[in-house]
DNA sequence: GTCTATATCCAGATAGAC
DNA sequence: GTCTATCTGGATATAGAC
């Protein structure tokens, strides 16, 4: 009894996984409206009556990715800062570790295309919008204290702070959108050349 | 007679300009897809039938309007190219001009947000994805091309070009993108942080 | 040229059998 | 838990009146 129930659990995560996998690919390169939901049923290898055992709607699963991409954005950035680093050491770092998981995972980049979708769409779930503006805050504030804290120490360039946070991730996001749009074929540049943007050499 | 035949032609094409210039904005922010041809009629005045009159459907737009935008950025590109200037002040301009043309201007970034849904989305139409894959190649070139020569001179900073180019063009999309998803309260950063990432002071 | 009304089609969601 | 069949709604596209 106890022993099926278990079972039964872990195939409907299972699948859950499977279906959350298969949507954010779909997502990434069709956008959430062109998405029909047989196309994540037959991505997920299920019929797609079956889909609404798992999820209520695709709408449904779009927030949840969102909300899962930006739960682990923020808890990287709030690693990086506990960091007992010097802050241009921590500016290097982030960046060396973020074109890596571009080049490393694609899934990685389709995230941020996800995320831009949420941001610039009207036609997107309220709940969606809701997890964005309260979440997407964190990593462009992160990365302006150290900035800010290096400034001090006269090794970052003394730009308006603000200014440069927003350069920060502005480039990031281009960078993994090309990745998105361009994939294997495209290779990530050297870190330096980021680097150089804020540091003092 | 002519009179007639000369008007209406008048007010059909102001009609289109009025049709292409909503559905710039509404495929910007809702995506093609999701963008129903109602809402381009309602946004243009008009009843959703006589759309029919105009085009042929919202794919043919989106279609025009990419080719539009295409053109625009090439024939500009080649402009910089032409002009009687030092490449390193070449790249200068570019990032200047460019970043005014996204302050002044918010339909400027809609059109980037067009092209990244045109690369990157399979749900776009087949002549889309053409003229996408034809003329969007001519920018890097162009950028490419300027930072050897002013590597050549010592003026431009000494990574790979091929990096550089893309670093530029990532950079100056991430900016477009973030100004057509937070618009008016956002405004573009000193643009000497950009043109410090290829120049050598 | 412009509108309203209608037909067609397709995706989303539900119901019922296995 | 899983499927197939069906209902429903909404968007596209067309037809016909003014």
């Amino acid at each position: 009894m106890a022993r099926n129930k278990e079972l039964n659990q872990k195939i409907k995560d299972e699948r859950r996984e499977q279906i959350l996998s298969s949507a954010l690919m779909l997502f990434a390169t069709k956008g959430l409206s062109a998405t029909r939901i047989t196309d994540i049923s037959a991505a997920a290898g299920i019929s797609q009556g079956l889909m609404y055992h798992y999820c209520k709607s695709k709408e449904e699963i779009f927030s949840e990715l969102i909300k899962y991409a930006l739960d682990r954005m923020n808890a990287a950035c709030i690693e990086l800062e506990k960091l007992p680093l010097p802050p241009h050491q921590k500016i290097k770092m982030a960046i060396e570790k973020l074109l890596q998981g571009f080049d490393a995972n694609k899934n990685t980049s389709y995230y941020y295309l996800l995320i831009l979708q949420a941001t610039v769409s009207e036609a997107i779930p309220r709940e969606a919008k809701e997890i964005i503006s309260q979440g997407s805050s964190l990593p462009y504030e992160v990365i302006e204290r150290i900035l800010i804290e290096g400034q001090k120490e006269g090794t970052i360039k003394d730009y308006d702070a603000r200014d440069l946070s927003v350069v920060f991730w502005t480039s990031i996001k281009g960078l993994a959108l090309n990745k998105a749009a361009f994939g294997g074929s495209y290779k990530m540049p050297d870190p330096r050349i980021l680097a150089g943007i804020f540091l003092n050499e």
